[in-house]
DNA sequence: ATGTCTTTGTGAACGTGTGCACAAAGATGG
DNA sequence: CCATCTTTGTGCACACGTTCACAAAGACAT
C-alpha cells in the first residue's frame, strides 16, 4: 500500500481512515451519476447500493467528513459531491506527467477522464528518441532528458510510471528528485522512495494471479488429490524439478517486461 | 521437515487469509528474480526486503502454506517458487478472453506477460464490426456475437473487461452466462454478479484520486480555510426526492466513459 | 557430542476495519 | 404541538491484519 502515513497529530480532528479514503472515489462516482440525473437527495441505503458497499459503512465513512446528512431525508447530492471532491483535493488542478509512452502509456494518455476530475496531462515523456515530437493523444511526446525541467516548470507533483520494469526505479528517482511526491506505478517492480513520497501500484499480473487462486479453489473443491511436485523433498532435489516446470518465459522474466503488464 | 504432507490440512486448504493471497504474487516475483540469478536460498529478511514487506509478515504468510523453510538457513528459492505457483494455480493453463479492444484492451493484448505465468489470451472480442478480423497482437479480433461460443469452446473461466462503462455490465452478464467465473474489470462501474463469481477491479481514476488526497494533505499543512460552497445546502423537496429516488435503476449507471480510464 | 549461532515459526498484543442495532434528529401530517 | 415515521450518526462487539518478541529447530564448527 501507500507509504506509511504514520504520525500525524491530526491537525484538525482530521483522521480519515485509509479504508475510507479509498472508498470516497466510489461514492463520488455514484453521486456524480445521481447529480447528472438531477436527483436532489439520496439515502445512505440507496447510495450504498449504488456504490456496492454496506450502508452502515457508508454512513460511518461520511461521519469522518462531518455530518452532512439530514435525518429522515438523506444526503444532499450536490453538497456531498462538493464535500467529497474537496476532501479528495479534486477542486484543484493536478498536472500529471506520464513517463513511458508504450502501449499502456498511450492508452492512458488517450483517456479523456483525466481532465474531468481535476487531473491534467501536463506532458508525455519517453526515453526513445524516435518517439520524441510524435503526438500521442494530441500531446507531443518529449524526451526523457527534459524530465526534470518539465516537472519543475509545470509544478507537477504526481507522476505516472508506465515504463518497463527495468527503467521504473530510475525514472522514479528522477521524478522524485525533480519534486514529484506521488507516484502511480504500472511497472511490475517495487519502488523505493524517500519518506514523504506516496506510491500506489496498479499491477494487472497480480490481479490475475489472485483470480487464478480463487478460480483454482472453486474448481478443486472435489478433485483435490495432490499431484505434481514430490514432497517437501530434500531441499536440493526439489530445486531441479521446480526450475524445469516454471520456465515458460523465454526472455528476461520480470527484469524487463513489456510496457503494459507485469508478470 | 520431510515428513507428513500427503494429508489434507483443512486449516490450510481452506484458510489462507485474503491479505496473504494478495501478497503471494509479490513474493513469487521476487523469488523468480532470485531464481534467475541462481540464488539457492534466501532468508525471510532478504526476501521481505525484496518484496517490500515486513519479514515477520512474510514468515507468517508462508506459514499458511506450510513449513517450507529451514531454520538457520532460510527458504529454498526453487522449491518456494514451485509451492507458491502451485498455490496460486499457476501450474495450469488459464485461457483468458479480453472484451473491448480499445486503447487499453489493445495494450493488454500486446502484453507478453500473460503467457509467462500460465495465462493465455484465448481470444479478443469487440462489439465494433469494423474491428472484426483485424489482428491485434497477432490475434484476430472476433465479434461480440461469438462471445458465448468462444468462452465455451475454449473453456474460458477468466474474463477481462476493457469496454466503456456503459457496456460493462452487459458484457459481464454474458461472460458469466457463458461460464466465466472470474472477472477482471477495467471499466469504471460496479459490476453485479451472481454468487460464486469473483470480480476484481482495476481503476486508475480511483488510484489517482487517492494520491490527490494524500498530496493535498501534504501540501495543505497550513493553508486550509474552506472557501467554496455555502453550507449544508437547502434540503427541501425531501418528499419528492424520496419518490423519485425509487427508480434508482440498476441499469445505466455511469453513462459511458472512454475505454481506458474511469472518472 | 556438544555448544554456538542463525533463522524460522508462532503466541500474544495491538491496531484497523466491519457490521449490527438502536437512540436521537428531524421531517411530515393532523 | 404532538404523534409518527424515516433515516442518520455512532457505541459496541467482533473479525481481520500487523508486528513484536522469543522459544525451538537446525546448521556448523570444534
Amino acid at each position: 500500500m501507500a507509504t506509511g502515513r504514520t504520525h500525524r497529530p491530526a491537525t484538525r480532528s482530521r483522521g480519515i481512515p485509509e479504508a475510507t479514503v479509498a472508498r470516497l472515489p466510489l461514492y463520488l462516482r455514484a453521486l456524480t451519476a445521481l447529480s447528472e440525473r438531477s436527483v436532489p437527495t439520496v439515502s445512505s441505503e440507496e447510495l450504498a447500493a449504488a456504490a456496492g458497499v454496506n450502508s452502515a459503512k457508508l454512513r460511518k465513512d461520511f461521519s469522518y467528513l462531518g455530518s452532512y446528512g439530514t435525518r429522515g431525508v438523506g444526503y444532499d447530492v450536490e453538497y456531498l459531491v462538493y464535500q467529497i471532491s474537496r476532501e479528495l483535493g479534486l477542486t484543484q488542478d493536478w498536472p500529471v506527467v506520464i513517463v513511458g509512452i508504450g502501449n499502456l502509456g498511450a492508452a492512458l494518455a488517450n483517456y479523456g477522464g483525466f481532465a474531468s476530475r481535476g487531473f491534467r496531462v501536463a506532458a508525455l515523456i519517453d526515453a526513445d528518441p524516435a518517439m520524441t515530437g510524435k503526438p500521442v493523444a494530441g500531446i507531443p511526446v518529449q524526451h526523457a532528458d527534459a524530465l526534470e525541467d518539465i516537472v519543475r516548470d509545470n509544478g507537477v507533483s504526481i507522476g505516472v510510471i508506465a515504463t518497463p520494469a527495468g527503467a521504473a526505479q530510475q525514472v522514479c528517482d528522477r521524478l522524485v528528485g525533480a519534486g514529484v511526491t506521488s507516484i502511480l506505478n504500472f511497472a511490475p517492480t517495487m519502488l523505493t522512495v524517500p519518506d514523504g513520497v506516496d506510491v500506489r501500484k496498479v499491477d494487472l499480473s497480480i490481479e490475475l494471479q489472485i483470480l487464478a487462486f480463487h478460480e483454482q479453489r472453486k474448481a478443486g473443491e472435489d478433485a483435490a488429490a495432490d499431484s505434481g511436485m514430490p514432497a517437501p523433498a530434500a531441499v536440493k532435489g526439489a530445486a531441479a524439478a521446480a526450475a524445469a516446470m516454471d520456465e515458460a518465459d523465454p526472455k528476461g522474466t520480470d527484469g524487463e517486461a513489456p510496457a503494459v503488464m507485469p508478470a
